[in-house]
DNA sequence: TATTGACTTGGAGTCAACTCCAAGAGTTAT
DNA sequence: ATAACTCTTGGAGTTGACTCCAAGTCAATA
């Protein structure tokens, strides 16, 4: 697969795909022999990996961590288990300030359909 | 309230409480005559949705544009519901992805768990 | 083989959301 | 009233995550 296939399939920019291979975030993509990046299977897996972590919110540099680590081999699996527990830990907490916000829309929501009809809001910021 | 109060009791820093007010995601503060910032109840109560927006991961865009139509009055009550529920939308979509990465996560770490034990890792990223 | 279009790199630019700084004014304790 | 501290503003600087650009190389088609 090239880039551009990569990137209309996954719907994520080249300059990006780019950017993550530059960084460390996924290891180097496969090459033809004139240089174009040819993305095999195992390259989705990291890239997807990637997005995925990336589209739950989770820093670059996290991603770039846990790379580099399993890059070490079997050595550093305690290392890796701990980043992983971190960034769970990380997202849960970030579910439930989202989960905060969401009661508090759907409390706002539910005033303004009623105001909607009434023309009026109650004391309500 | 003063302003290093307010940033100790919520745990933001001072320079992010000027910010905020600056741009308005928070309507201009109470001041005392020497046009220091004392902040009443009210000001609070705008700080603290501002503040769950943006731990939320709002962006700063949405909620400046929320308090200026709220300062229009009555007239937006419709444009407000409408932003409301868009921000719902957003983040029930953003929930979803930290759902998808957790349930990757929690499968991870169980094959960790088992690797720290054994010390090997089998076919895992 | 020449052209066209997609690809390459390194580096600069952008954007959001702060964060830091300097110079000066307000407030409190002695 | 003087020191010591906290506050003010405007504006510059920083960080993370891309995004854009220029100059050049590779590959497919006429």
């Amino acid at each position: 697969m090239t880039i551009k296939e990569v990137s209309e399939k996954y719907n994520i920019s080249q300059d990006a795909l780019r950017y993550y291979e530059r960084v460390g975030m996924i290891p180097p993509v496969t090459r033809t022999s004139g240089g174009i990046r040819n993305y095999q299977e195992e390259d989705i897996r990291w890239l997807d990996l990637a997005m995925c972590m990336r589209s739950a919110g989770l820093p670059v540099e996290v991603m770039i961590e846990y790379l580099r680590l399993f890059r070490q081999g079997d050595s550093t699996i305690p290392a890796r288990l701990q980043l992983l527990t971190d960034q769970r830990k990380a997202l849960l907490a970030q579910r439930k300030h989202i989960d905060e916000m969401l009661d508090r829309l759907n409390y706002k929501i539910a005033r303004y359909e009623i105001a909607v009809e009434t023309g009026k809001l109650t004391w309500e910021q």
